[in-house]
Order: C-alpha cells, then sequence, then structure tokens
DNA sequence: ATTCAAACAAACCGGTTGGTCTGTTTATGG
DNA sequence: CCATAAACAGACCAACCGGTTTGTTTGAAT
C-alpha cells in the first residue's frame, strides 16, 4: 500500500467523485460507490470532506472549473476573429475531450440543471462559473470589436449568454441523440448566427 | 371519501408524481412522498404501476406529452411567419405556463439530461417527443417556405433542431439566474437568429 | 525517542426507499 | 343476489445510504 499522502487521497477522491456525478448526476452519485472506486474507507472521505454536499461544491470548485479554464476559456482568448474561428474550436471539440464527455454531456450544465433550484449552495457556485465561461466570451467579442471582426453596436454580454446557451443546448439535445448530423447541424447554425454580426451585413 | 374511480385514481397518481419529478428529478422523486400528498397508500401505487421506472414513463407520454402539445405544438402550428411572430410566442410564454415552470424549468429536458444516458427506455421515449417537437418546427418552417417568408433553401430540419437546443439552453440558464434580462437576452438573439432565415438578406 | 495531531481503517447505526404480501372493499356482469 | 375480479388499504421487509464512532497508524516537530 502507498504510504500515506494526504493531498494524493483528496485529490483521489475528488477525481472519483467527479466521475460518478458526472456518470450519475449529484444524487444519483452513491458516497459508497466512489469509496469503492477509489480504494479508499468512510474514515478517509469523512475525514476529508464534511458532508456529500460539501463534496460536491468541492468538485464543482477543484475538477469542473479548472476544466473550463482548459476547455472553454483557454481557446477562447486566443481567438481573434469569433466568427470563422468558433466554429473551428466546435469542430475538433471531439478531440480535445476525453469520450465521456459525449455520452454525458456538459458536467457544468448537468449539475446546474440538476442542482440548481434544489440547493442554493450548488446555485451560486455554478452561477459563479457560468460568470466566469460568460466573461470570457464577451472579452472574446469585445477583441474582435477592436479588431473590426465584429460590429461595434453588439451587446457582447448579451451574445455571450446566448452563445453558451446555444452550446449547452446543443451538447444537451446531444445526448439524447449522439449523432454527427445532430451536431453538425448545430455547429452549423451557431456559425450562422455568428455571421449576423459581421460589420456591414448589407 | 369518494368511491372508487380506477380512472381518477391513476390520474391523480400521475399528476402528482409530475410535479414531484419536475421539482426533483426522477431520482430525487420519491414514491412515498408521492403517495403522501396525493392521499393514497402503496397499494394503489403498484396497482396501477409495475415501478417507479414505468410511472416514469407513463409522465412522460400521458402528462410531459399533452403539455408539449399545448404549449409548443398548437402554438407553433397556428404561425405563418416565424421570423415575426415566434419571438412574440417567446414574450407570453411566461403566461402560457405554470410558475413551477420557471422555477423548475422545462419538464421534458429536465428528464432527458437526467435519465437519457442512465435507462434506455427513458431515452428512447424522451427521443420521440423531442421528435415530435421538432417536426412541429419544420411544419413551420416549410410552411413559411411556401408563404415566402424564409428562404426556400434553408435546412427545416437543421434550423429546427437548433432553435429547440436554442430554446432549451436558454431556459436551462434561466434557471441558474432567474433574471428578466437573461431571459430577454436569450429572446432577442434568438430574434436575430431567425431573421437570418429571411428571404434577400443582401 | 517521545509526543501529538493528522490521516486514515472499519465496524456500526438509524432512517429511508422501492417493492411485496395479505387482506378487505367495491363495482359489475350473470 | 351472488360470484368474481378489479381496486385498493396498510403492515411489512430487505437493501441501501449518508453519516458516526472508535480505534489504529503514520509522519513530523520537539
Amino acid at each position: 500500500m502507498a504510504s500515506r499522502n494526504p493531498r494524493q487521497t483528496r485529490e483521489r477522491l475528488l477525481q472519483t467523485a467527479f466521475r460518478e456525478i458526472h456518470a450519475h448526476g449529484f444524487q444519483g452519485m452513491r458516497v459508497d460507490e466512489v469509496l469503492r472506486r477509489s480504494g479508499l474507507q468512510k474514515g478517509a472521505f469523512y475525514h476529508h470532506f464534511g458532508s456529500k454536499t460539501e463534496l460536491g461544491y468541492a468538485v464543482l470548485e477543484e475538477q469542473i472549473r479548472p476544466l473550463l479554464e482548459s476547455v472553454w476559456l483557454a481557446p477562447l482568448a486566443e481567438i481573434e476573429d469569433p466568427v470563422e474561428e468558433f466554429p473551428h474550436l466546435l469542430d475538433n471539440l471531439g478531440e480535445r475531450i476525453p469520450p465521456a464527455m459525449r455520452e454525458h454531456g456538459c458536467p457544468l450544465n448537468n449539475l446546474a440543471q440538476e442542482m440548481a433550484s434544489q440547493d442554493e449552495g450548488f446555485r451560486q457556485r455554478i452561477a459563479q462559473l457560468f460568470e466566469a465561461w460568460v466573461e470570457g466570451f464577451e472579452a472574446m467579442f469585445e477583441r474582435a470589436k477592436t479588431g473590426g471582426y465584429v460590429r461595434n453596436n453588439i451587446d457582447s454580454w448579451a451574445v455571450a449568454r446566448f452563445m453558451i446557451a446555444a452550446l449547452e443546448g446543443c451538447i444537451g439535445i446531444f445526448k439524447v441523440e449522439q449523432s454527427p448530423e445532430q451536431w453538425r447541424a448545430c455547429r452549423t447554425q451557431i456559425a450562422v448566427y455568428l455571421a449576423t454580426l459581421r460589420p456591414r451585413d448589407c
């Protein structure tokens, strides 16, 4: 047995819990199953986390937040022309994420839909993450404004919100019908929408 | 006590279960709580339904399907010009639905996100309902084509799918942040997208 | 080396949960 | 009026599940 390593134990619990929550939802996740899969015991769990709910919060902050950062915020920050580049980001999204994401969708949105109206603690933390995501989009559009890639009079905040909504909606629909056609349709229409942001449309 | 009325008993169970599922998700819904709220007993429940899962299926078919019909399919069928009329439909959506919908979002999408990857029976039935919804949108756009309200070369199927995705996404985001501003933003951007379907844009 | 708190292991617990079983009442057709 | 099955009532149950408790081991400071 590996010698004691609190940080690693905690991380192991978080990672396993993240997978279980992603696969079965927070309510469907069982503490015992997380323990079984991580090869740890109750003692370890309740030493690191006060309750199942606190574990859920920690998963949001320490697992989902970094994922949001690497999968979305970082790539968004490198985009100059959203109208042309963002659809490409969607095209190779499949390669930038683990296969579990295709089956179970967006971990953040899953938790949002399940827990937002159940637990205020979840709702606030989820709102915070969405806010960060919105800011990522907003920054991209503002940059695109100064670059002349989009009109100057667009409401970056509203557009950002809608982009996230459309994205989550598409991912959600994809969960029900995992057809490439489905995804292509959404990707294409998002591109159509983005094109409306171009200056002097007519 | 009202005399026996099997059909009414079943309906009472279905309605109560629908509310509980809508409020807490299918996994979060408790059979005992449905019984308590409906004032019935275990015997009645397991006489009408084989299991909790079968109840879930019945709620989909007998509660959510009619709701989809009245809230969306019927209004969509009366739209001639989607570009102008659909945004109005979104504006008075709040008045056409019970207040519980604002708090807990779309019952169909909730079940979709929670159960699609958990239970194949759910997934199929949900896919069927989405399909009916898509057909409603498709029919609307095809009608609009012949009416000259939208271009003839648009992919009605893809547009329909995207409309539903965007809608569900907006509703989902709204669940996390119940601000009117949030909803207005989505409504406006959907209108922007719809405008791209107009003939001779330029 | 000793001490002491952190980091666990593992048995244990009480309430919950979906589901069953047995018995009783009600409607209905003959 | 009677027979029969449908339509329940309500006690019961085993498994589950989050959480607690108690005891033990480990590592690091003194």
